[in-house]
DNA sequence: TTCTTATATGGCAATTTAGCCAAATAAGAA
DNA sequence: TTCTTATTTGGCTAAATTGCCATATAAGAA
């Protein structure tokens, strides 16, 4: 890897590493329906509203969502919609996994019932 | 979030964050061509080997790349392709993140020039 | 102005992650 | 068997992340 390729993958890692968090990911899910004001997502999430104010400074950070201020009231929406294409594929991920274990249990209880 | 939104998330999170690295990225970018031995991506790296290795093994755990061993040789290959499409998006963020850092810079060289 | 509501920020301890070195393992060659 | 090559694992320290509490800020109401 030669600097462009670094600064290459570095860019791109920042990106998901704003999206890797499960919190995060609920609050993308969320505001793809719809903008949400920092407190319903906190009531929905469950947490301290701080913490779920430094997840949305995150995503924002990464230019995953936008803000825009109506009142002493902070609405964010999704910026960037091809985010949830990303996520039906993590979706597939998951479901193969699912299917390996699923091989590994029949191929475990064939041998025990033997 | 119920338990099992939470579950769910958590899950996904988990695949996210075994991609959230730029060596990581940079080696499903390779195996997107073609399987590798640990050594030759070790080498396109630059780290130690068994810096690589950990990588890899936590793109296997994640279901993320499968591994084959030919004698002394374990050669990975991508067993996600929709990866792929995944960071096609990432690359819009940036994108996108890039035009507004572009408008920024406009916006104030402008005033300047006032 | 002061009060209240909505968010953001600072700070801290606990947890997780990264990367190197050294040592262990696997598989074939001699 | 021993030697060699390829890879993995253990152990360690440094760095980053998380989430809560307390505090600060922003904007409107009184």
């Amino acid at each position: 890897m030669n600097q462009n390729e670094i600064k290459l993958y570095e860019a791109r890692a920042n990106i998901i590493k704003a999206l890797a968090h499960p919190s995060r990911l609920f609050i993308v899910d969320m505001l793809n329906k719809q903008p949400r004001a920092v407190g319903e997502l906190t009531e929905m999430i469950g947490a301290d509203t701080s913490t779920v104010s430094k997840h949305l400074s995150v995503l924002k950070n990464a230019g995953i969502v936008e803000d825009e201020k109506k009142g002493t009231t902070v609405f964010y929406s999704l910026k960037t919609p091809c985010i949830l294409n990303f996520i039906s594929c993590i979706e597939d991920v998951i479901e193969s996994n699912t299917k390996t274990q699923v091989e590994i249990l029949s191929c475990c209880r064939t041998r025990a019932a033997k």
